[in-house]
DNA sequence: CACCAACATGACCGGTCGGTCATTTTCTCT
DNA sequence: AGAGAAAATGACCGACCGGTCATGTTGGTG
């Protein structure tokens, strides 16, 4: 088969290995957040814990493995939304996608919320993302569906907001995020808009006023 | 002077101690979060570690407190808003108190995105500044200055949204806050709701439509 | 001042964590 | 099948954590 791992040199049972690391830890880390224990993913792999030392040096090369996978996934979902006529509703379904994410994998929310962590990787990577939401933006924008003064990575970091907001709320309405998505989306609207445009450039005038 | 601690029968250097671990526990959750250690807490204090557990048993009891605390100042914020004439007004009021606070401590964004843990009492203070924060939404509805599916919850979980979105960007831009702030609040308008109303208790029907 | 109970102290305990490494197992190639 | 390299293993290490406790110290009182 044409599999994207073409294994190289490498031997079988290491790339079955490493596929079932990653699933380990990408269903770990989703349920459990950054703190669950190496030793904890090793287990549910079926692999001792030196083996997973063997694949990532470090705790921090596996996180940064799986969470650039889950940002390319949703970059590639902006992506695959660039050409739609009606780009708020492109905008609508690439947040709707987003916070359904996030609200499915808490590492992911933990990572998105503070990358001041040594995740450099990462940071581009929410740099693409922002990039790529800002193409579908700036449509929504010109289309005059959206406040100018919206931008991508004003929606990227929306989507952790909106899934805060809903966090302590899920475990007894699992959908409830959908009702604050609508609630921000409302207030992303062209017509909507009261409070005076903020460019994110040129802010902080008088900031410290209280 | 007319303390709140009376000093009932309390030796005066445990009651200055008592101080001193509440000052540098508070400061120390505010900065770190929650998994600051009691040995950091001790040393800030200038006290043992032991001290620490003599004026509380534990550590999630210490966190409690001081959870307890910021609450309630939020609480009596809102109490003190209920009489202002524009309600909408008293109610972003409210919001700026409160995301204020949020920007201000880590340790209690961690709590009231996640209060699952075993703090009872901390569920409940957000249920009360819930509550309170419902008599300042009802006027901003009954007004017809705010969308009539808003609820007070509604508002305290926003904090914790608003808050989150702007989170990546707090070390570079301290006052952000304020832009996603304005942004929730235009949403929230009465003249701005676009989505049907959801009343948050007859929800879900076709949920799993995704 | 002298006494004692209340308080403060820090060494200590069991447990968990990320990470290492000598040894053993397993795959692959001839 | 046999040899050698690559990979898997799990005991092990040092650091750190929340929490305990025997001991030393201190403040209030008669």
């Amino acid at each position: 088969m044409t599999e994207t791992t073409a294994t190289p040199g490498q031997r079988a049972d290491m790339v079955r290995n490493r596929r079932l690391l990653l699933d380990a830890a990408t269903a770990a880390f989703a349920e459990c957040g950054v703190d669950v224990s190496m030793g904890e993913i090793a287990q549910r792999a079926g692999l001792a814990k030196g083996t997973v030392f063997r694949h990532f040096a470090s705790k921090e090369d596996l996180l940064a493995a799986i969470m650039l996978q889950l940002l390319d996934r949703l970059t590639s979902t902006a992506d695959r939304l660039v050409d739609a006529d009606d780009a708020a509703a492109a905008l609508h379904e690439f947040m709707t996608a987003g916070v359904e994410v996030l609200a499915a994998d808490r590492a992911f929310c933990e990572v998105i919320g503070r990358p001041s962590l040594q995740l450099a990787q990462v940071r581009s990577a929410i740099e693409r993302l922002g990039q790529t939401a800002e193409t579908l933006t700036a449509r929504a924008r010109e289309q005059g569906t959206i406040r100018d003064d919206v931008t991508g990575m004003d929606i990227v970091l929306l989507l952790g907001g909106i899934h805060q907001t809903a966090a302590p709320l899920l475990d007894a309405q699992p959908q409830v995020w959908r009702r604050y998505l609508e609630l921000t989306f409302d207030g992303l609207r062209a017509t909507n808009a009261r409070s005076l445009p903020h460019p994110p450039s040129r802010r902080l005038p008088t900031a410290q006023s209280d």
